[in-house]
DNA sequence: ATACTTACTAAGATAATGTTAGTGAGTTTC
DNA sequence: GAAACTCACTAACATTATCTTAGTAAGTAT
């Protein structure tokens, strides 16, 4: 958590880095104003932020009857930071500048049933090559952020993943990727990621808080509370694919039942589609599990094509989400809401809008204020892209202590 | 939210002081392990903290191969706090020292649908006996804490009560009774102020989140972030009782269905109740609206007892509410939760049994962490002690606000 | 008694912020 | 088109919070 005591400097510093990155361009008198400091004070520190390269002038603002304004933003071609989503069926590295903003990325196979070390090993040359490529020079990335599914242990190993092998099962990837890419790495969940990333390249203020639901394989949430990622007693908060949605609804793997993952995730939208032949045999659904997230979107691009079985079948699991939502909502009185991961890119548009007419409707605080719902724009990265602002938020804000496991 | 910008001194002021609150008893040694501030900072500190009589030395800790340790606590009696919990049934006044132990109360009849500004009128006065009473000076009193059911909007009143009379919509209560009484008035929601209060008097430190269950005629949930109420968007965050537990699940009053009040409350233990005869006219129960929480007593004295068909009823309310509690730990990774509120006053033992053994069995994190579950000692004021304690959180540590509209 | 430990404090060094009083560069007004 | 004004920003100093260093007071160990 952030440290409450002592020399206020770094705080400062990065609250007033967090401001400009926030603001995207703004004058000293904006810092002025939004931060609270004097004039002098906010001098001296954008001085310091300009010297180390993190920020520069960029040109002069509107007079408003004086003095010109100078315009100051991030130095975002300074520093790089790396992103990799582990993912089962893929791995996607990006690479953005200090705004979060991408500029590369390579995609390989998924993890499959690799041997960890096997992918570890893997993942320093694609990182390697991918860093080459783009002409980047390795003391110029702050950092590695992973983005994995699963639960995490205090130490920073992912302690049990939905990845299919079990070995992977206590594998310390945080460790083992530090040793071998000679990178500081940060391991934290999808959800949270995609929350933050959320939070860094939307240029949210760090005083707004909010929701990311993250779908892929499964259903997980990240809340950033005060501009941080909210990690809870663990660092393991978010697990909305087991909030309980039907108490007479079907057992679910994690012991419980009527879990919103057994109801709404693709899993689930891939099984009761299977159940109907017909419709199985025209979309060509495999039912392999290996296949799952291949016959989730064939099932969801006809439903965005406006094949009515289809249609309904992910209305079903946007209805389900929504009441997932709306209890989220209730619960920390939720006023912003994105949509992200893979399982909204074909279907993204059914899910939103049944989302936000919910919440519109049933949300209830929706007579204090309305809940605003944003299909989020960075699609199949988000996790990766997140992942990478969790490394650039550990290094230029480091006051918002990323719960990353030591 | 807690500022992050500017000196330091105001914060580490009442981190220390929150320190010292939470530890009880401890010596400058202790504090400075615990702040990581150097043994200077921490002498001068304490010293500000005596010279204005909130803390005191009260003698010395063992030797431990050198010079004893001084004991520092809190001067509980130099300040005093009231809190008020506005109810249906009752008003609850009570007056606590520094460290939100109990020094008087006073309990009155509730509000039924008596005109707002009269009941102002009456508290005004009730307040004046109490403080006379305990022969206490208005100048010793930092502020007065209010606990009431229902959404509140940024301003401070209080916008939709479940108070019983349409007056109270958007009466603004806090500004009413600062005009009558003179004093600083906080006006926070009840769960929020049963959770605060748990933080208050349990000594738990600000690092560790938590949240309490509040249940009277409603269901809420009030949660406890770094030290403080966490209010979300509006202030209204903790509405457990729309929590959607069963999608299929009967319409309730906010528009949703299956929400956990309309099935776990005490207007819904009491219909099924009723609607067994036999077990109605044997406990005496009247059915009517205004009759609610004495019907739901005689129920739960009834299961305390050991009657099996009110053992069942209270057990299903138990279960649904275990299902909710599953499904908050799972979202915020909790690993505290304390049960409060009049709605656990006389079946609190079988309430807590099974949410305490469905935690253990089926929150998500279960082999990472428990859940801890208490049932709360302070039974039926926990609400109106926590309006206290956010009277003395909001003077003692600033530097958490408390969001109590201005 | 001597040496050592521990708890705490005093005094000065360092550093972050605020205060006050500017300067530079634009607009407005007559 | 110069004088008056506004606004953005900065320099120099004052204030203050912290840490550093070097104590002192009060106990234990030998």
């Amino acid at each position: 958590m952030a440290k409450m005591i002592g020399p206020s400097s770094e705080n400062t510093r990065s609250a007033i880095l967090d401001l400009i990155r926030s603001g995207g361009v703004v004058s000293r008198v904006d810092l002025v104003e939004t931060s609270g400091l004097t004039a002098a004070s906010i001098t001296r520190i954008v001085k310091t932020l300009m010297s180390d390269g993190l920020v520069i002038e960029t040109g002069f603002g509107d007079s408003t009857g004086g003095k010109r304004p100078t315009l100051l933003e991030l130095n975002a071609g300074s520093r790089y930071a790396v992103g990799i989503s582990l993912d089962d069926a893929r791995l996607t590295y990006v690479v953005t500048d200090l705004a979060g903003v991408l500029v590369g990325r390579l995609v390989s196979a998924g993890i499959g049933d690799t041997y960890p070390p096997t992918v570890i090993e893997r993942i320093q040359a694609e990182l390697d090559v991918l860093l080459t490529q783009l002409d980047i020079e390795r003391s110029d990335v702050v950092g590695v952020g992973v983005a994995g599914a699963g639960r995490r242990d205090v130490s920073g190993a992912v302690l049990r993943a939905s990845l299919s092998a079990p070995d992977w099962e206590n594998f310390a990837v945080k460790q083992a990727l530090e040793a071998a890419s000679g990178f500081t790495v940060f391991l934290e969940n999808d959800s949270a990621c995609a929350a933050l990333g959320e939070f860094w390249v939307g240029r949210i203020p760090a005083t707004q808080d909010f929701a990311t639901l993250y779908m892929a394989t499964g259903i997980g949430c990240g809340l950033i509370i005060r501009g941080s990622v909210y990690g809870g007693a663990s660092s393991n908060a978010g697990e909305i694919g087991h909030m309980i949605i039907d108490v007479n609804g079907p057992d679910c793997w994690c012991g419980s039942r009527g879990c919103l993952e057994m109801l709404a995730a693709p899993l689930a939208v891939v099984q009761r589609a299977l159940a109907d032949t017909t419709l199985a045999t025209s979309l060509g659904l495999s039912g392999q599990p290996s296949e799952l997230r291949m016959d989730f979107a064939r099932i969801a691009r006809a439903a965005a094509q406006g094949d009515p079985g289809c249609v309904a079948l992910i209305e079903q699991s946007a209805n389900f989400l929504a009441k997932a939502l709306i209890s989220l909502a209730n619960l920390v009185d939720l006023d912003r809401l994105y949509l992200a991961g893979p399982g909204f890119a074909d279907a993204g548009s059914i899910y939103y809008r049944i989302i936000r007419d919910q919440l519109d409707s049933l949300a209830f605080m929706r007579s204090v204020h309305p809940v605003h719902v944003e299909l989020s724009e960075v699609g199949l990265e988000s996790a990766a892209l997140g992942a990478a602002a969790v490394a650039l938020q550990s290094e230029l804000t480091p006051h918002h202590k990323v719960a990353s496991g030591v």
